[in-house]
DNA sequence: TTGTACGCGTTATCAA
DNA sequence: TTGATAACGCGTACAA
């Protein structure tokens, strides 16, 4: 048993090829009972279009490429589902290619084939437009999400805003304010800028309250040093104390590192975190929710309006983190 | 500038476009210089034929599926480095797949194109060829790494001679030996029996040993929990003791949690891991190195030999690993 | 050893 | 509203 084709929908319909086609694209002008004869067809035989015939033809291959650094976090598989959700609806699959470090971007960047042939490109978090040629870009419609760069649509998270919330809410408390800071990585092109614009955005705000900042802790993205770091900040640290962690993962260690301590949340310590992990509505941990599967829905949106042809000029989406209590303030 | 196409060479190099398919896949029967006109041409045009329409001809489209769990723990790093490092030899492009949870697997079973449309397909540690229809493993050939299945060719740790490995080094310890196991996942489908298999080499080596087995301690995949799983298995241990943890990210919580005791490894402590992660030398982790680039390698050459035509018997492949010992053991 | 022509599965154009 | 047919870029049988 062969996969069926087009001809043999055609043949079994007793239509033409064209016809199918029609069917097959949603183009207008097709009588409503030869629609659903082909359907039926369609269904019968199981058929599903050569995405390759299709791209050789110089239609579509209804693929898109998604770029993005890892995937095990988090903050990617709620990304990976919010775009899945939209291509799926739009009837596009989506290969993903994990960059993981730099010598796999090389290899992904020389590859002439692959991505290169999907309708359009995902860049998630990395900005790596700089490193396309110019007729790649333009023969391959792209969409930047959760990174920002000029003259393609891009789907961002306001970080800094974040980071703003998170201070004027640490200005209200009674207290010392403490914060604990994700160690930027020192490869230029794999830096997100994340994480930099969480602490601006909060110094802004404490500043603009009049509030100090009386002390700062700086942890690497795992788990054991943010139990680490934890420990260092607390034994120094006055009391009461609100500490602003610009990553759940470090608010986590704190949490656990409090707990060993015998610290009262909400009278001793405040805790505040910073991506609202599933983990943390569970274990009361205020934090900033971030709406990923929201923009990563829309820069999807984006990527298809270009690929169905619209030309204007790059868009921008913003979107906003909003402050979620918890027990781990004292609140609810 | 429009990509050039393979008529565009054959026209520059002044030969037919049959010449030129012929050069490109390295059919003999071409005369060597005009090979290398050929090749000189191609290098100018910076041409790459097009995996489309190499597909819609009936050819090869030289892109591999891989298929896996997750990407960014240090093993899946290291067993894709070892898939494309063979693959890329052979001048095949690499598709990723990472299933993350049971709706995405469900979303790429049902995906009729895409991956599907790859010359052969690897799965790594799961075994999945239950869920996939025969038509679709007969037209494309298919590979198990770290994983065993019938039918299928294979490429595998022995996990089981692992344990036995620790087991035995256990056994020549004096006094007491405990183990810490990682805790079996829930779902069915996405069990790996990689766990069970070190656990039963160990237990089995220990009784043909005549040692027994003091304690035993669970811990979830996680950094955290292994921090707290050790220190419960510290708090009722007796010493001097040997604990094998069955992965060196519970072997690392074990290492903390015994500093932080002021336990002297080697004397007080003897601490052996599985896995030989990239900072288990550094930390002077005694471990069970497992080759697996070498495993992964193996792997795509069992594939690409399917895919050049062989078709014989299944084979499997099984790679042993290697015991490494260093300070936490108090050897080196 | 090489060139020509056909077919792969689809889309798009053109007549009907 | 439909069917026939010319592309699309490549592999390959066949003829030269």
């Amino acid at each position: 048993m062969q996969k069926p084709t087009i001809q043999d929908v055609a043949r079994r319909a007793g239509v033409g090829v064209g016809t199918v086609s029609r069917v097959l694209n949603n183009h207008a002008a097709v009588r409503d009972t030869t629609r659903q004869t082909v359907l039926g067809v369609i269904r019968d035989l199981d058929y599903t279009p050569n995405p390759h015939a299709r791209r050789i033809a110089g239609g579509k291959s209804y693929t898109i490429s998604v770029l993005l650094p890892v995937v095990t976090t988090e903050f990617y598989v709620r990304l990976l589902n919010g775009l899945e959700a939209a291509f799926q609806e739009a009837r596009y699959d989506v290969a993903i290619f994990p960059l993981l470090d730099r010598a796999r971007l090389e290899r992904y960047l020389g590859s002439h084939t692959l991505a290169y042939q999907a309708d359009g490109l995902v860049m998630a978090t990395y900005n790596l437009t700089g490193m396309f040629s110019e007729n790649r870009l333009r023969d391959q419609p792209t969409v930047l999400v959760d990174a920002y760069a000029e003259g393609v649509d891009c789907a961002r998270m306001d970080n800094h805003l974040g980071g703003v919330l998170a201070g004027q809410f640490a200005a209200q408390q009674p207290g010392f304010i403490y914060a604990i800071w994700v160690e930027t990585e020192l490869d230029q092109m794999f830096t997100s800028r994340v994480f930099e614009e969480r602490r601006s955005g909060f110094l802004q705000s404490l500043a603009a309250a009049g509030r100090a900042l009386v002390g700062e802790s700086l942890s690497s993205f795992d788990a054991q040093a943010a139990r680490t770091a934890a420990g260092q900040l607390l034994d120094h640290a006055q009391f009461p104390a609100t500490v602003f962690a610009s990553a759940d993962l470090l608010a986590g260690g704190l949490l656990d590192e409090a707990a060993a301590r015998g610290l009262v949340l909400g009278r001793d310590l405040k805790v505040l975190g910073f991506d609202d992990q599933p983990w943390a509505q569970a274990r009361g941990l205020s934090t900033l929710h971030q709406p990923v599967e929201a923009m990563a829905y829309e820069a999807a949106t984006l990527l298809l309006s270009r690929l169905s042809g619209y030309s204007g000029p790059p868009r921008v989406r913003t979107f906003e983190p909003r402050l979620v209590l918890r027990a781990s303030t004292g609140d609810m």
